[in-house]
DNA sequence: CGTCTTTGACCTGCGC
DNA sequence: GCGCAGGTCAAAGACG
């Protein structure tokens, strides 16, 4: 296997060209990965081990940028977004995740909102690590509402949460830009077969950032021989997923104001889905906190192809 | 000490 | 042009 790095200047050289919600820029950075020279991908120097030729890690590093490029694009995300138009094609979709959906996902321009009841103020963590900048009290509105921005330095995603008016229990997240992270367990939620196994997580780290980093690469091991890419995940998989996910519910972290439930589990379910390969793109575990907690959506998130 | 959150100020777009 | 509302910035404080 061989290991990739991305140095965070080059990631935050990335942030600086790629502007807000704009697909054709969006298209020049797939295309920079995709190229063979690209700066954005370098392999690392290996002191350890000699890699056995570099056809090889040639070969590899293909097949690595292949699987990035094969990831969700927005057609995938509109496609899961009208799932409830496709119960006559697909049967086995289960109550729960059409309820899901059903619940209040909808599409406004280039945002995506997501409207979903609090039971109990038991909600889980989107996966992702966002970082609060600005909070504001809407006209009308007895409830503020929190702006938060990816910290990922590759990706440029917002989203907004606030509750509802109508409805205090009622979550409304909207999410903005690029990454369209909301999206991301509808495709990826195929590997949560021992979720019963995991703690519950809560927003705030529960374990080291090397811990995780070294779990996500262990993740990667045991699964670099699956040839699930994204597209490949079946809808029975999701479903079930879905279906385990919300069973789950309960166990989830309470977070104020963090996307409720979506699933989050960090050895199997989104992160470790689309760490298997990210994690792996780096020698050595990252140092940074900041590094370390966004560093694992870096790689994946270029396989969205916005067209928004 | 570094990172994250809070929160008031500032900027910008829009309607009148 | 003015005022309002939403969005963003950035300084200060909290926290681990």
């Amino acid at each position: 296997m061989v290991e990739l790095a991305m140095s965070k200047t080059m990631m935050e050289e990335v942030v600086m060209t790629t502007s807000w919600s704009e697909g054709s820029e969006d298209d020049d950075l797939v295309r920079e990965l995709l190229d063979d020279g690209s700066p954005l991908l370098i392999e690392p120097p290996n002191t350890t081990t000699k890699a056995s030729s570099s056809d090889d890690q040639d070969q590899a590093f293909n097949k690595f940028i292949s699987n990035i490029y094969s990831g969700p694009t927005i057609s995938d995300i509109e496609n899961a977004l009208s799932v409830t138009n496709q119960r006559d094609h697909f049967p086995q979709l289960s109550s729960a995740r059409v309820s899901i959906l059903e619940r209040g996902l909808s599409k406004i321009e280039n945002k995506y909102t997501l409207k979903i009841k609090c039971f109990g103020n038991v909600m889980g963590d989107d996966g992702y690590k966002w970082r609060k900048y600005g909070q504001k009290s809407i006209k009308n509105s007895p409830n503020p509402r929190s702006y938060y921005r990816c910290t990922n330095p590759r990706c440029s995603a917002k989203k907004q949460v606030e509750r509802s008016n109508e409805d205090p229990d009622t979550l409304i997240i909207t999410y903005e830009g690029l990454h369209l992270h909301f999206a991301y367990p509808y495709f990826l939620m195929g590997q949560l077969q021992q979720s019963n196994s995991h703690p519950p997580i809560k927003k705030s780290k529960p374990i080291s950032p090397q811990a995780q980093a070294q779990a996500h690469r262990e993740d990667y091991v045991q699964e670099a021989q699956s040839n699930a890419t994204w597209g490949m995940m079946s809808s029975t998989s999701l479903d079930s997923t879905l279906d385990m996910a919300q069973e789950n519910l309960g166990s989830q972290g309470l977070l104020e104001d963090m996307v409720p439930f979506m699933v989050r589990n960090p050895s199997n379910n989104v992160n470790s889905a689309h760490t298997k390969f990210s994690c792996s793109s780096y020698s050595s575990p990252p140092t940074s906190p900041l590094w370390t907690s966004t560093y694992s959506t870096t790689c994946y998130t270029v396989g969205l192809n916005s067209s928004t």
